[in-house]
DNA sequence: TAAATCTGGATATTTGATGTCCAGGATTCG
DNA sequence: CGAATCCTGGACATCAAATATCCAGATTTA
């Protein structure tokens, strides 16, 4: 009955998202996200293309290609982000104990965590990456300039 | 920074829980548990253990011994089973990518994921096991009784 | 054409959940 | 008291999924 799932290429990828709403129509190739964070870059790879195929981010093959947001950032929520790389799996899966128990039609506990689980969902997409965004600026103003220097 | 982790043990607990208030003063086996809902006992034990050591469960041993759950329902919420087989984690830990990231004092997307986190947590905290049993008298109002016998 | 870069599948490694086992200790009952 | 019942807690085995690596194409730039 795993309800909620969160892997660590969530992280990663909200980090290479920002990174590339930083970047602006600069391509950045995959090796580079990854040594900018330390990452292995075989296994980030793997984040991205889930992006590619959610048509949150874009790419270009060959000698200065690389990857690019493909939407505006206040378009991007991050539950898009987290259905992207983890799958927008069928929100939880029941063991079925349902031996004797008091089954009938409907399951309260089935229920219950269904509606915890709708709540992170809904938090989570009311946030987007210009908020984000906004947020870091707030924080630290030069850091997204920093960065796409880093990158570019 | 996985966020959210819910295992089975969770679901199968809240099982419990439930039989163990239906089955009122008498005291049930953790075998009988195991079996009414064909888990593995050896197993279950351990996140009878968890329930017992949080307060929610009380044990007696020997003969005509088990378990007992030791609060009214409606003073155990499902967050509090749920910290009790899963652990009550910080929340969630950040694998600190902070090799040149924006990372000033703050981290926005640690504090998004924060809040997403609260929410969820606060749903399950809103819903006690008086509502489920409620929920489950509603929908069969025969369950509770018949598996109470089954247990006793 | 050569270099750079992505794509996608196969496969290995690691981690954590799941499941098992056993050697105690407490309690009840005869 | 002694035997049966039941819990406790730790050590250990197994399994599934996340994490990580590798490679053989395909695509574009120069
Ligand atoms: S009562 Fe049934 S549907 Fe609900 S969690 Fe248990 S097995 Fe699943
Ligand atoms: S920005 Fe820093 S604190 Fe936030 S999730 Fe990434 S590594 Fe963790």
């Amino acid at each position: 009955m795993v309800v909620v799932k969160m892997t660590e290429g969530v992280e990663w990828a909200l980090h290479c998202c920002l990174d590339l709403a930083w970047a602006g129509d600069t391509p950045v190739p995959a090796a580079r996200l990854a040594a900018h964070h330390g990452l292995p870059p075989a296994y980030l790879t793997k984040q991205l293309q889930a992006l590619g195929r959610a048509g949150i981010v874009r790419s270009t093959p060959g000698p200065r290609g690389g990857y690019l947001l493909d939407r505006p950032p206040h378009t991007v929520t991050l539950m898009d982000v987290v259905a992207a790389v983890d799958g927008a799996d069928p929100a939880f899966r029941c063991t079925e104990i349902r031996a004797g128990g008091p089954h009938t039609t409907r399951c309260a506990i089935d229920t219950a965590m269904a509606r915890a689980d709708l709540a992170w969902r809904r938090e989570l997409a009311a946030r987007t990456l210009a908020d984000l965004d906004a947020d870091v600026r707030r924080a630290d103003p030069d850091a997204p300039a920093a960065t796409r220097a880093r990158l570019t």
